[in-house]
RNA sequence: GGCCCCAUGGUCAAGCGGUUAAGACACCGCCCUUUCACGGCGGAAUCAGGGGUUCGAAUCCCCUUGGGGUCACCA
């Protein structure tokens, strides 16, 4: 039997690195077992839905290299894969479980339950639904029709022994029934069927055979097992992966402004997703050997459940960092132009050719470690004459510096050819006429064509740049 | 608070009864280099505490402590 796995998520806001971990593990099993995965949206919450959500989500997961097999977008034999297109099939089950008598109408307000629950919690208990709506009678139910009560399903919980699953990742789970509130609510007053009960229904009906989400979830578990007992059906595998906690040790949140949480910043920041991908499939897993780097299909080879680790990981931001400057490194230059483009203004690009800008990033490519640092950092190749910093100010004010400048100069508007060969004897001639090498005779250079003390390889620089420009920028530092 | 989960350096982590307790990020030195970076070399830094079990415990058990999750007509 082929495994089957999803990812679930509710269209309520973008793809955050913890839920795309999550799919991530989801995938990475199914293609290591040679299963399926699938994309289903859960948007049985009405209020908090938002437009366009669910595509912002495929196509982050798409752009992250996650590729699902069956989905809204794609189909299946499953479908439909979204909760609110499948509303008859959670009513067809609803009877079902009504003519079991396992399921009824309750009528209670959620100001009565609120106030049942804060009087329980005010003596110490836990809260539990009372089972007040278990068997009202015909003449009940009028009077709260007549009301204008809107009633909610509930499930009648009515098992008292303890409830146990093993956990694909933590082995072995027992909950005392207790604890699991009483009655609880499987479809709201609005007719839309509570998570519990949609996704207990959807993952038995698309045939999923192993659910992994986030540990949040652990505490749902039980219920829904008590909905695959009263359903007569077999209960998927579950297993729990720990959170993703940040700067405060606590699961993130995406109100949490100290931490960039979203994939999309991430790729408009300029990481890669090859980048995003390793280091997520790294957190919280490890496949235990000394290797660092994995391309998607050592991932899928390597990934198993049972090293998915139990605890809660930080998210280290400094270390996507440094993931992302090697990957970045292995890229072809030209490879990196498109997503280069769209972080420079018209006015910076303006006459510029694509080798032009293809050699402008590869000089700076092992420099930076996300892509929107380029713009900034190159700045000085966009302008006539750079700006000096204060180094290189202080430095052309030198005697001596201002003499290796003069005579480069010279050479440079003597010289005919402006290439790599040519320009590496002009050094030599600067060097014997002044006296000077190493530093003292390239930082002057350096300085005053690049403003700057600090930059990528001088030499290609200065060919990049274009003899007329480098002799402007000589000229406007010469004293 | 009830229930549940978790616990190796600052961080990610290897380790599954016998190791000098890997490796990486970050940090600090040094080297390479025309600068910055890259790279190389080196350094500091960890088994939360207490009891057991065992010839032997980071590894197994219990307790404590600490952290986290969850207690909705949200997922």
């Amino acid at each position: 039997m082929t495994v089957r796995l999803r990812y679930a998520p509710s269209p309520t806001g973008h793809l955050h690195i913890g839920g795309a971990r999550t799919a991530l593990f989801n995938y990475l099993y199914a293609k290591h077992m040679g299963g399926d995965f699938i994309l289903r949206i859960e948007d049985t919450d009405l209020e908090r839905n938002i437009d366009r959500a669910a595509d912002e989500f495929a196509k982050n997961l798409g752009w992250l290299g996650i590729v699902w097999d069956e989905g809204p977008d794609v189909g299946g034999k499953f479908g439909p894969y979204i909760s609110t297109e499948r509303l008859s099939i959670y009513e067809h089950y609803v009877e079902v479980l009504k003519e079991k008598g396992l399921a009824y109408h309750c009528y209670c307000s959620e100001e009565e339950i609120a106030a049942e629950r804060d009087a329980a919690m005010a003596k110490g208990e836990v809260p539990r639904y009372s089972g007040h709506c278990r068997h009202l009678t015909a003449t009940q139910i009028s009077e709260y029709e007549a009301m204008g009560r809107k009633p909610v399903v509930r499930f009648l919980a009515a098992n008292d022994q303890e409830l146990r699953f093993h956990d694909l990742i933590r082995g072995e789970l027992v909950f005392e029934p207790s604890g699991l509130g009483g009655d609880f609510v499987i479809v709201k007053s609005n007719g839309i069927p509570t998570y519990n009960f949609a996704c207990t229904i959807d993952d038995h009906l698309m045939e999923i055979t192993h659910v992994v989400r986030g540990e949040e979830h652990i505490s749902n578990t039980p219920r829904q097992l008590l909905l695959y007992q009263a359903l007569g059906w077999e209960p998927p595998h579950f297993g729990h992966v720990s959170l993703i906690l940040g700067p405060n040790g606590k699961k993130l949140s995406k109100r949490d402004e100290s931490i960039v949480q979203f994939v999309e910043q991430y790729r408009d920041m300029g990481y890669l997703p090859e980048a995003l991908f390793n280091y997520l499939a790294l957190l919280g897993w490890s496949p235990g050997g000394e290797q660092e780097f994995f391309n998607k299909d050592e991932l899928i080879a390597a990934f198993t459940l049972d090293r998915v680790h139990k605890s809660g990981a930080f998210f280290d931001a400094a270390r996507l960092s440094w993931m992302n400057s090697h990957y970045l490194k292995q890229q072809d230059a030209a490879n990196l132009l498109p997503l280069v483009q769209p972080l420079l203004t018209d006015d910076q690009v303006q006459g510029l050719s694509n080798e032009w800008l293809t050699e402008w990033i590869s000089l700076y490519q092992e420099k930076i470690s996300q892509l929107d640092e380029l713009p900034q950092m190159g700045a000085s190749f966009f302008v006539e004459i750079p700006k000096l910093d204060e180094e290189a100010n202080s430095m052309l004010n030198q005697e001596t510096a201002q003499q290796v400048v003069k005579s480069f100069h010279e050479q440079v508007k003597n010289t005919a050819l402006w290439t790599e060969e040519h320009i590496k004897p002009i050094f030599k001639t600067v060097q014997s006429e002044t006296g000077k090498k190493g530093k003292d005779l390239f930082m002057p250079i350096r300085a005053a064509v690049m403003g700057s003390l600090h930059g990528p390889d001088l030499h290609r620089s200065l060919i990049l740049l274009g003899q007329a420009r480098v002799l402007t920028r000589l000229e406007s530092v010469i004293k």
